[in-house]
DNA sequence: GTCTATACAGGGATAGAC
DNA sequence: GTCTATCCCTGTATAGAC
């Protein structure tokens, strides 16, 4: 027996299954057939809770940004200084669309996909959470002086998504490549690239950015 | 009549149609009479030209690809400071994407399609030519001391063009986003994120960023 | 709620005339 | 090289029994 997600109702293995498929070969790639088996459901039961393949893929998509949106709202929440609320932000992202892999994957082709809207609301939100949450952090360390005034914080949030989104759509290809090292390992790219970005956004004569 | 590629070989039409639509739907999503239809030519005419649909979108990506390289060999090649060259080249690269939007979204879409699947070559060649010449760049800086000694030039070259590839993927997203006021200007975007860049890998003690 | 069986549209691909 | 007509399969979705 699949022995991943049994003894668990049908509704939420048919859930499981069709996210584990759109995530890994997209919405038209994949068959009510081919969610059917690897549910363990028959098809027309699948037709039975959804009403149809649209509706299914919205509701995978639903569930998952919840949930993923549930664990953002965590991120960088605890004390510490500005820097090591924005580096620790950064692991934490790195970290998080790694291991929902899935639901990175769901976004990144509903960004994609300039035909059907259907769930475009939620990839917004996903992204927009993470977005609104680090310029958030990144505003107050202006007013207190500890980055430089003459800087765009949704530039600064945007670069710091965009540099973790590329490490998790581009690592594959990268770890065959004879100049880089930090393919395999996630928090080395983090760190490295912070340390740039936190030393980029210093207020001009700061000279603090290594604690180690 | 369609105004845009008239007058051309039947097999031009064809890729081009093809290269429409895959770019902007996925390849499932496409069947050939939509591309048949787009291109004006019959369906049968064109498995005439190509053995089935996989071979077309292998030629598509093909033809696409080499046009891409081509361009990318120019990038940053002409002289002046170490700084100007990154800058130009990370203001042509993101030029350069925004003008073959169709060519990004097919390499984008391959690299998400990991499977056992199609032209993986393709992406890796596309990106690992840019990625190969912004190292090469960054390390000749390296040498002449242009750059921070402690620093990876394959994270500096993968977060410049990560930077401009999430500019790329997400404009449509954060256009709507009140934070954002760059959305509709690359200009901006690049000249404020190598801004932060090239603070953040200058060696230490230097201050001569701004040249204006 | 869950199944088997089936309807029927659209997909990729081919035959064969011109 | 290009077309029309057609094949056959797979896809979504439904009917109806249990």
């Amino acid at each position: 027996m699949p022995a991943e997600l049994i003894e668990r109702d049908a509704v939420s293995r048919i859930l499981a299954a069709a996210r584990e498929l759109f995530a890994e070969h997209g919405f038209d790639a994949v068959s009510m057939n081919a969610i059917a088996e690897a549910a363990g459901a028959s098809k027309a039961n699948i037709f039975h809770h959804f009403k149809n393949k649209d509706e299914l893929y919205l509701a995978v998509l639903k569930t998952a940004c919840a949930n993923s949106c549930e664990q953002i709202e965590r991120f960088g929440q605890d004390e510490g200084s500005f820097e090591q609320r924005l580096e620790r932000y950064a692991a934490e992202h790195l970290n998080h669309i790694l291991d929902n892999e899935q639901v990175t994957r769901l976004i990144q082709r509903d960004l994609l996909d300039n035909g059907p809207r259907r769930g475009r609301q939620f990839a917004e939100q996903v992204f927009g959470q993470n977005f609104g949450r680090l310029v958030e952090i990144l505003r107050e360390g202006q007013l207190r002086g500890e980055l430089r005034q003459d800087i765009d914080p949704a530039q600064v949030a945007l670069m710091i998504i965009g540099t973790n989104l590329t490490f998790f759509q581009a690592r594959e290809v990268f770890r065959h490549f004879p100049d880089v090292n930090f393919a395999g390992s996630p928090e080395t790219y983090s760190r490295m690239a912070m340390d740039i970005v936190l030393r980029g956004i210093q207020p001009h004569g700061t000279r603090n950015a290594e604690k180690e």
